[in-house]
DNA sequence: GATTGATCATAC
DNA sequence: GTATGATCAATC
């Protein structure tokens, strides 16, 4: 049984469920055989490919635009690679830090900010992670979609405001990884090479290392549990 | 073994 | 070069 071919734009959440919940089960090599996609021959060369193989499948607006996967439907997709037992091994790319957003101010607040736009809505799609496993042996999970609640919000927010102090005063070079508890800032990007906007320590529009916000993946594994939990109608 | 900083592929 | 999609691998 082959898994399903690409898709076009889900219309409803519903659709979209329906969709992802077909491809449960399936390994990495169907889809890409389904797609005419070969799949990478190193792990080290297969970064991002199992986002970019499910995209068209499930009728993501793909291309490179900051825009939510599924646009009309706001909602964002995230594969995770998952241990074993469960846990996510990596931790998940937000968004950028800096940039363009920090020309409107939109980004220093956390309501208006591009990370919590983000994870308003997110279709979490667990892969196998084990690297004992070949890429093309990976089975697809159980899809998952999430919206933080109260708890998991005020989680996101405390870190947010936390390290977006650091890029309000320019304090890039003390805004590491080890900063933040569920929400974190890494560098994007080839190491050195690549840049974004941000300001000095004086306030002045600056070129600053890229950088990106990552979810810890604690917060990713729990925020999928309670994903499930939620979704999950039980007996009274 | 977990984590942080480095790195890889692709589209435009 | 900048955005998307992420995982690798040196270090703690």
């Amino acid at each position: 049984m082959l898994p399903p071919e690409p898709g076009r734009v889900p219309r409803t959440e519903e659709e979209l469920l329906t969709r992802v919940r077909m491809l449960a089960g399936y390994t990495i090599g169907q889809l890409a055989e389904r797609l005419g996609r070969k799949v990478p021959s190193e792990t080290r060369r297969a970064k991002g490919f199992f986002g970019q193989l499910l995209e068209p499948v499930l009728g993501a607006t793909a291309s490179t635009r900051s825009t939510p996967d599924f646009e009309r439907l706001g909602i964002e997709m995230k594969t995770v690679p998952m241990s074993r037992v469960g846990v996510p091994l990596e931790s998940t790319y937000v968004c950028t830090v800096g940039g363009a957003g920090l020309d409107t101010r939109d980004d220093l607040d956390w309501v208006t900010s591009r990370v919590r736009h983000k994870l308003t809505r997110v279709l979490w799609v667990p892969i196998q992670g084990d690297p004992a496993i070949p890429l093309s042996d990976r089975r697809i999970g159980a899809a998952v979609l999430w919206t933080p609640d109260e708890t998991e919000e005020q989680q996101l927010r405390r870190d947010f405001d936390e390290l977006m102090d650091y890029v309000r005063l320019g304090r890039w070079q003390e805004l590491t990884g080890h900063l933040g508890t569920v929400l974190q800032v890494r560098p994007k990007g080839d190491s050195g090479g690549a840049q974004a906007w941000g300001v000095d320590e004086e306030g002045r529009r600056a070129k600053i290392p890229a950088r990106g916000f990552y979810l810890r993946p604690a917060f990713t594994g729990a925020a999928i549990r309670n994903a499930l939990n939620r979704n999950t109608v039980r007996p009274p």
